[in-house]
DNA sequence: GCGATACTTAGCCAAATGGATACCCAACTC
DNA sequence: GAGTTGGGTATCCATTTGGCTAAGTATCGC
C-alpha cells in the first residue's frame, strides 16, 4: 500500500545510511567525502546513496566530475509524523486506562 | 553499530507490520484478530509479529491457547527522537543559511 | 475423549539486500 | 596528451526477507 513510508523506513534501517543522513545535516558534501569514513568499497557505498535518493531523503547534482549530495527538504518530517501519531494514540489510550483504574480504585463497587 | 534503530526502522518498513502497530494503538488483541484483515497465511503473518517483537515494538503473552499482543511501552519514541534530532539539525542549518543570505542582501559588499 | 480452535514449527522458494571485484569513462592537472 | 582523480557500471555472491504448504501441539467445548 504505502510505498512512501516503506522505502522511507527501509532507507533508515541501515547504520551506514543513517550516518550519511547525520553527516548531511551539517551541510552538503561530495560523494567521496561522504564515503571516506565508511570502511566499504565505493560501489557498495554508492548503492546506499542510490537507495537514499530513491527514498527521497537526499538529492544530488553533478558538476564536473564531482557529485554534490544534500538532504531533501520535507521528508524526514513524514516518518516523524507517522510515529508521532501512533505514539499519541497509544498514550491517549493508556491515559484513559489509568483514569479508569484510578476511578475504580476510588469507588470499588 | 546501532542494532536498536536498525531492527526498529526495519520493522516499520513493512505495511503489514505498520498496520499491526496502528491496530494495537487501540488496545491489545489476540493473534487471530490481528491476522484477520490481512490476506495472508497465518504462518507468514506470525513472522511479522515475531519481527515486531524482536524489534521490541510489541510484547505478547499466552493464556490458554490464545496469545494476546500489545504495544511495548517506550520504543516508538526512540525512533521519533532520532528523526526529530536530525530534522532539527537540518532546519537549524537552513535557518542559519537564510539568515546569512538575508544579511548579505541587506548589506551587499 | 473427540473434534474444533488457536497457534507453532519445519521446510521450500523467489526476490531483494549488502557486500565484493573488475573494468569503464569523463574531466582536471601538469 | 598522459596520468590521476572522482564516479559509475556490470557481475557475482551469501544472506535475509516475505510468502507458501504441510504437519504438529495444546487448549477448550461438549
Amino acid at each position: 500500500m504505502d510505498t512512501q513510508l516503506d522505502t522511507f523506513f527501509a532507507a533508515l534501517s541501515d547504520p551506514t545510511r543513517r550516518a550519511v543522513i547525520e553527516r548531511l545535516t551539517q551541510g552538503p558534501a561530495p560523494v567521496s567525502e561522504l564515503h571516506a569514513p565508511h570502511d566499504m568499497a565505493l560501489p557498495s557505498f554508492l548503492k546506499h546513496l542510490r537507495r537514499l535518493e530513491t527514498a527521497g531523503l537526499i538529492r544530488s547534482e553533478k558538476t564536473g566530475r564531482v557529485r554534490s549530495v544534500r538532504l531533501a527538504p520535507e521528508p524526514l518530517r513524514q516518518a516523524e509524523d507517522w510515529l508521532n501519531r501512533q505514539r499519541k494514540l497509544w498514550e491517549g489510550r493508556t491515559d484513559r486506562l489509568q483514569a479508569l483504574a484510578e476511578a475504580l480504585e476510588r469507588k470499588p463497587s
